[in-house]
Parts: C-alpha cells; sequence; structure tokens
RNA sequence: GGAGGGUUGGCCGAGUGGUUGAUGGCGGCAGUCUUGAAAACUGUUGACCUUAACGGGUUCGGGGGUUCGAAUCCCUCACCCUCCGCCA
C-alpha cells in the first residue's frame, strides 16, 4: 500500500498520478488525510492521559513501598476518571486507525513517469520486437491439436481428474515441462539469483503482504479448514520470505528464483482465451524476485528485462516487449514490462512474462526495510518478473516449430530433455 | 489427534505484580592502549507511533481480561519442544 507520507506530503500528486490508472482516488484521499488527522490528535491526546497514569501509578508504587497506604489509596481514587477517558479514547483512535488502513488498501500503487495513460490492452506500447520470423509448414497446428497427436498433453484426462485447466503432462510432454524448468532455474542461477523451494500454500499474512489479499481473494483456492491460499505465483511465498525483515546493510540487494505451481481460479474466463494451454488453473512458472534500496531499483528492472529477454532468444522463439499504459497495469505495480510470444498457428501473441517494480508498494505492507548508511530504517524496494511461466512458451515452442517430421526442439534444450524432436 | 513443557531485545539468557524497555553475557559500534592487529579496559548499542524540537506513548509470541500498576496473574489463539498415536 502506499505510505501516508506519501499523501500527506502531496496529496494532489497522488490523486494526479493515479488518473493515469484511471483511478479516481479524490474521495478517498480527503478521507484518509481527515481520519489520519483524527488519528494523530486523539493519540496526543490519549498519551497525555496516559502519560498522566503511568506518573500517578509509579506514586502509588513508591508509597506503598514506604507503607503510607492512606495516601496511595486516594491517588487510585484519581486515576479512575483518567482511566474511563483513556479508554473511550483509546476505543475511538483504534476505531479511526482502522478505517484509515481500510481506505488506504484501496488505492493502487502509484504509476512510475515512464507509464503512458490509456484504457487497457489497446494502448500498450510495444518497446521491441525480436527473434527469428515463424514460417509454418502447411497445414499446420495450433498447440491443443498437436498435443493430441503426439499425446503429450491430455487435457480430458485432467478434466477427470481434477476439472478443466488441469492438464496432464505425458511422456515427453512432461519431460519437455521438466527441461524447461530446469534449463530457466539454471540461467538464472547462473546470473546470480538464489535458487529456493517455497511452500505452495500460504497464509492469509502473506497473501496480504504481496496484495493478493483481500482485493484478489477470489482469485486464489482457499484450503478452508486450515485457511491457506493456494500459490497464485512464486512471488507471493517467496517476496514474504522478507516479511517483517530488516535487511543490513549487506544483505541488501537480494536476487531470489523459484520454480512452483501456480494455482489460479481464473473466475469469468472463457472462450479462445481459455483454448488448450493459454489459460489454466494450475501451471509451473519459474520467477525471479529482488529486493533493491530505492535507487537502485529501476536498474534492477532493466537488468530484469534484459534477463529475461536473453532467455526468450536461447530458445529462439519469436517476441515483443511491451510497456504497460497505466489502465492495463495491476493494482500493486509501478510499472510492467510484458514479454510476448508469436503464436503464429492461432495468430496471436501470448503472454509469457511480466516484468515489474512495485517500488515500496509491498514492502510497505510486507514491513520490508533496510538499513541505510544512516543507520535509519527505509522501505525497500520489491521487484518480480516470471522467467517464464511454461504452458504459453510450450504453446509457441510446439506450433513455432513443428515441422512435417515433428517438433523440433531448440538445440540449447537438448541436453536437459535428452531428445532432439518430439513425434 | 491425546498429554505435558515452552515462546523475553541481533543472538544466548535473567527476571513471577511497583522507576524493568527489561540484570548479565555474546555480537555490533566508538574510544583508551598498540607501529598495526589481537587481548584487556571504558563507553555505547532494539523497533514502532507522535512531535518543528524537547518530550510523550506503544512494544517481553498475537489478541482479550484482572489491577492504581503486568514480562510477571487469568482467558484465548498461533507457533516451538518432549512423550504417545498416525504417517510420505
Amino acid at each position: 500500500m502506499l505510505t501516508l507520507k506519501m499523501l500527506r506530503d502531496d496529496p494532489e500528486g497522488v490523486v494526479g498520478k493515479l488518473k493515469i490508472k484511471n483511478f479516481d482516488a479524490e474521495s478517498i484521499v480527503g478521507k484518509i488525510l481527515e481520519l489520519d488527522s483524527l488519528r494523530r490528535n486523539l493519540q496526543t491526546e490519549s498519551d497525555e492521559l496516559l502519560a498522566r497514569q503511568k506518573q500517578i501509578a509509579a506514586k502509588i508504587g513508591a508509597l506503598m513501598k514506604e507503607g503510607r497506604k492512606d495516601e496511595a489509596d486516594a491517588a487510585k481514587a484519581e486515576t479512575a476518571e483518567l482511566k474511563a477517558r483513556s479508554g473511550e479514547l483509546l476505543e475511538r483512535m483504534d476505531a479511526a486507525a482502522k478505517e484509515l488502513e481500510s481506505q488506504l488498501v484501496l488505492l493502487p500503487n502509484t504509476p512510475c513517469p515512464l507509464v503512458k495513460p490509456g484504457k487497457g490492452a489497446e494502448d500498450n506500447e510495444v518497446v521491441k520486437m525480436g527473434g527469428p520470423e515463424v514460417r509454418l509448414p502447411e497445414n499446420a497446428l495450433p498447440h491443443w491439436d498437436l498435443a493430441r497427436k503426439y499425446d503429450i498433453i491430455d487435457f480430458d484426462l485432467g478434466v477427470k481428474i481434477t476439472g478443466a485447466g488441469f492438464p496432464v503432462y505425458k511422456g515427453k510432454g512432461a519431460k519437455l515441462q521438466r527441461a524447461l524448468i530446469n534449463f530457466f532455474l539454471d540461467c538464472n542461477t547462473a546470473a546470480g539469483y538464489r535458487e529456493v523451494e517455497p511452500p505452495v500454500m500460504v497464509n492469509a499474512a502473506s497473501g496480504f503482504g504481496t496484495g493478493q489479499l483481500p482485493d484478489k481473494e477470489g482469485q486464489m483456492y482457499h484450503a478452508n479448514l486450515d485457511d491457506f491460499y493456494m500459490v497464485p505465483t512464486a512471488e507471493v511465498p517467496v517476496t514474504n520470505i522478507f516479511r517483517d525483515v530488516i535487511l543490513s546493510a549487506g544483505e541488501i540487494p537480494q536476487k531470489l528464483t523459484a520454480y512452483t505451481p501456480c494455482f489460479r481460479r481464473e473466475a469469468g474466463s472463457y472462450g479462445k482465451d481459455v483454448r488448450g494451454l493459454n489459460r489454466l488453473h494450475q501451471f509451473d512458472k519459474v520467477e525471479i524476485v529482488r529486493v533493491e534500496k530505492p535507487e537502485n531499483s529501476y536498474a534492477a528492472l532493466d537488468e530484469m528485462i534484459a534477463h529475461v529477454e536473453s532467455l526468450v532468444n536461447k530458445l529462439g522463439l519469436r517476441y515483443r516487449i511491451l510497456r504497460l499504459c497505466g489502465g492495463d497495469l495491476s493494482f500493486t505495480s509501478a510499472i510492467t514490462y510484458d514479454f510476448e510470444l508469436w503464436s503464429a498457428a492461432q495468430q496471436r501473441w501470448l503472454e509469457i512474462s511480466s516484468v515489474s517494480n512495485f517500488e515500496t508498494y509491498q514492502s510497505n505492507r510486507l514491513h520490508l526495510r533496510y538499513r541505510d548508511e544512516n543507520g535509519r530504517t527505509q522501505l525497500a524496494h520489491t521487484l518480480n518478473g516470471s522467467s517464464l511461466a511454461l504452458p504459453r512458451v510450450v504453446a509457441a515452442l510446439l506450433e513455432d516449430n513443428q515441422t512435417e517430421s515433428g517438433i523440433i526442439i531448440p538445440e540449447i534444450l537438448r541436453p536437459y530433455t535428452g531428445f532432439d524432436r518430439i513425434d
């Protein structure tokens, strides 16, 4: 969430920036500032009362020690009224703080200056195109037909076992998944990211820390009995490693990578968007997460983009990089670059990576701080990116590399797959 | 799942109702000594809220209660440990 300081220092600025996200923050910001000053006044008042109560209690202690019981009893009477008043004040203060928090959580992150206004996906800016042109053979098939033809991904079997969106990978299909995961992890660790294997279920505090809760509750699978959530992305458990942490000067930056299956309810999706591997309820993804000092976070973002681009290039796939416009930015992001692969058989771009800087939006919720040169604690910046999400990489790879004699595995993956084609 | 024992500052560890935000040790930082380092000695060293500042307040796993006063008593939740049961 946004920091109160930001809102106090420059409320108009925040409202203006949020307009770029097509978010009208005017009334919420006004309410927050009102609640903030109310809360602060109540606190000052209540602090004074508490200070007096403490003084009297200390006096009573001293009197009791000296055996002056009558005087102590007289002092006790004094506190009765103070107690009642401060009790009431605390209640009001608590209510104001709660209300303030509930309003603050409604505000999305402000976009950084590079983000342009726009309504939605159609206004995103293509910042780069790369990779070879795709030339398909006659009668090229979409990946769901290829999957059936070579018996490598079984969507119907997944429906039987669980439901739609839970495919079963078989044979070379399963091996390809494992190869891609290992390939991506190896590339990431070679680039200095430390590998972690986190839990794939998280508690509510973690969901709140990265911003999935409360507003995106419906996107996560929830285990009622234990109040755990299936992770929608490794970002959640990995970033929460740093919840309530103060990093010392030597511990920042942090660069982590993790593979996890990801679980998304995707309520409301339908049609060609969800066909085959295009949108699943369970899928595999390798993620990179960074914790940076504010002054370094944009350089880190550029590094992450270059790194993800290097992965796509190694796979030899046609891609483009988009800078999302304000209207398409996620709630928590200050800036996001999307990577998309060209699916020639489907004649559409498939999103395979999203690289974002959250600045202090997550760290404020997480209480993730670091100690600066002066020994003061400051909120750190968090960033993350997919590197990469498997299903659509697999979709594009199957479709774009299909030939009469089977699907050609990119050279770089062969040590991982142990085969050079699927046929 | 059953029974019992725990949770104190960066770490270890005292503390069972009255200046205890908390003895002591380790670690960190600064200084003395030393050519330098080590050792020794001295000092210093949590976080958060509020304030222009002085100051004030909160914080001994979380929440609630008793009391003039709670790290200390009571209730409750979470987590950890031990034993039993179950088990990849």
